[in-house]
RNA sequence: GGCGGUAUAGCCAAGUGGUAAGGCAGAGGUCUGCAAAACCUUCAUCACCGGUUCAAAUCCGGUUACCGCCUCCA
């Protein structure tokens, strides 16, 4: 049986979809005013990880992540580059979408953005002004926090212990506008040059936290299954969507609340953002490793757990794909000598390994888990694949159970060699080996070396000599 | 001040009462002309103190350290 660990109730608890068999999921994207961050990514790669495992268990999954495209931060960076909040927000959405590609992220069901959104925020905010859980002040529009009685079920907070201004981020000239310094905004007045959408209450636009609730619901509904974000959206972000989507519709919002942990850096494993500005972006990570690396690294840690970034780690986790690489090339090349007919026993242990996969991936996630299964597996191919003789269908079983547990992690495994089949490597290949049948292995280890120089690795199997790419 | 998280070998990390999964790195070995790939063997008493129990990394009490949130953040 499948658990979540629920942010609302701080517990494992069963996965009890709205509708059999399908997920309904809403991830909060990010701020498209630069390029993402590794942080960023986690968070992506950490949903989109779960959402392949809901695929993987035979749920639709119906995944809705937005941009947030309009707010001071979009703002200011377009002052900046002296050009409009729009361009800034297509520039960095055409990022994001190639920076999440390269790491292989499935593309949402939906990516809506709070720009195309604005009728719609308009209306849901009209409604929470119907129902006295809103008040307009000067042309903006607030929150009315205390009103909405479970304020703080998330994120474990009571209103009157929350100390306003820890945080050292509130706006003193906001504040004045509020009936309570615990209000939020859901509509704030354009200033002067600010860009803007007409309204009730005058030009302005929306606060942060409503574009959620607005495209949340639209796209899935007033109440559906999974909502997940970085743990630091939990307060006050999460809580405030609650109170606005509870308030307006009388529904359960979300079922699920997933928070995913942050990324670290630095000895002092000080959490990584855009804010603190000791972040690494995406855009220029993927130039230096290769991004299917960054992808495994992240994927193999389990979604609420910190994860430290650093070189090191890195290396761990391409040495780890590489052996799965590696298993699977072992099984591949043994297909050219495979016998017809399966090995009953082996098929018998491939089936223990994939329920052990199952079962850790059940419980809430547990990828390091699940990962040790496919190590397991791999264990097992390479055992396989170095026996005298092979049978077919198990050699093609093994490979199919590589690709498809790599592939909820996000990584493609895959055999190189054909595209390396070059004449003259091969005419290489067979000058090697006419000098080893003479024993001149001076010779024969200068052909290696020098393939080597090229990127080409050489091993010599029982089978014969195969060739990859370093 | 309020709320939450973490502490297991050089590193990553599993493990919620019965004598510590898995991976990386290291050491030894098998295979190989030598390599590569792979396989085998080897490598910890679980932050600290006290308690409960026949038995605790796992339960209870306390201590310490680090991290996060408290309306910018994934």
């Amino acid at each position: 049986m499948l658990q979540v660990f629920n942010t609302l109730t701080r517990t494992k608890e069963p996965f009890k979809p709205i509708t059999p068999g399908e997920v309904k999921m809403y991830v909060c994207g990010p701020t498209v005013y630069n390029y993402i961050h590794i942080g960023n990514a986690r968070s992506a790669i950490a949903f989109d990880t779960i959402r392949r495992y809901f695929e993987y268990r035979g749920f639709k999954v119906d995944y809705v992540s937005n941009f947030t495209d309009v707010d001071d931060k979009m703002i200011k960076r377009a002052k900046e580059d002296q050009t409009t909040v729009p361009a800034i927000a297509d520039r960095f959405i055409k990022a994001f979408m190639a920076d999440t590609e390269a790491v292989n992220i499935e593309p949402a069901t939906a990516h809506p953005r709070a720009s195309e959104n604005i009728p719609e925020i308009i209306d849901f905010i009209k409604v929470l002004i119907e129902k006295d859980y809103a008040y307009e002040s000067d042309g903006d529009v607030y929150y009315r926090t205390r009103k909405f009685k479970n304020y703080g079920q998330l994120s474990d907070q009571r209103i009157d212990d929350l100390e306003v201004g820890a945080s050292q981020h509130t706006a003193d000239e906001e504040t004045d506008r509020k009936e309570d310094p615990i209000d939020f905004a859901l509509w704030k007045a354009a200033k002067p040059d600010e860009i803007s959408w007409p309204s009730p209450w005058g030009a302005g636009r929306p606060g942060w936290h409503i574009e959620c609730s607005v495209m949340s619901t639209k796209y899935l509904g007033d109440s559906f299954d999974i909502h997940g974000g970085g743990q630091d959206l939990e307060f006050p972000h999460h809580e405030n969507e609650i109170a606005q989507s509870e308030a307006k519709t009388g529904q359960k919002f979300a079922n699920y609340w997933l928070h995913n942990g942050f990324v670290t850096v630095g000895d002092d494993n000080e959490k990584m953002s855009k804010s603190l500005g000791n972040f690494v972006t995406v855009h220029d990570i993927i130039k230096q490793i290769d991004p299917q690396i960054l992808r495994f690294f992240m994927a193999t840690t389990q979604y609420r757990r910190p994860i430290q970034y650093s070189q090191k780690n890195l290396d761990e986790a391409a040495n780890n794909l590489s052996k799965l690489q590696n298993a699977y090339r072992n099984l591949d090349y043994r297909l050219q000598d495979a016998e017809a007919g399966d090995d009953a026993e082996v098929q018998g242990q491939l089936t223990t390994l994939t329920d052990h996969f199952v079962t850790a991936m059940d419980d809430d996630f547990n990828v390091q888990n699940g990962i040790a299964a496919v190590y397991e597996l791999a264990k097992l191919a390479n055992v396989y694949a170095g026996q005298t003789t092979v049978q077919q269908t198990t050699v093609q079983a093994l490979q199919k159970a590589l690709t498809t547990l790599a592939s909820v992690f996000g990584v493609k495994l895959t055999a190189s060699a054909p595209e390396l089949a070059d004449t003259d490597i091969q005419a290489l290949i067979d000058e090697r080996e006419a000098a080893r049948k003479n024993k001149d292995f001076a010779k024969a280890d200068q052909i290696r070396d020098d393939l080597k120089a090229q990127g080409i690795i050489l091993e010599d199997t029982p089978q014969g000599v195969r060739f990859r790419k370093d």
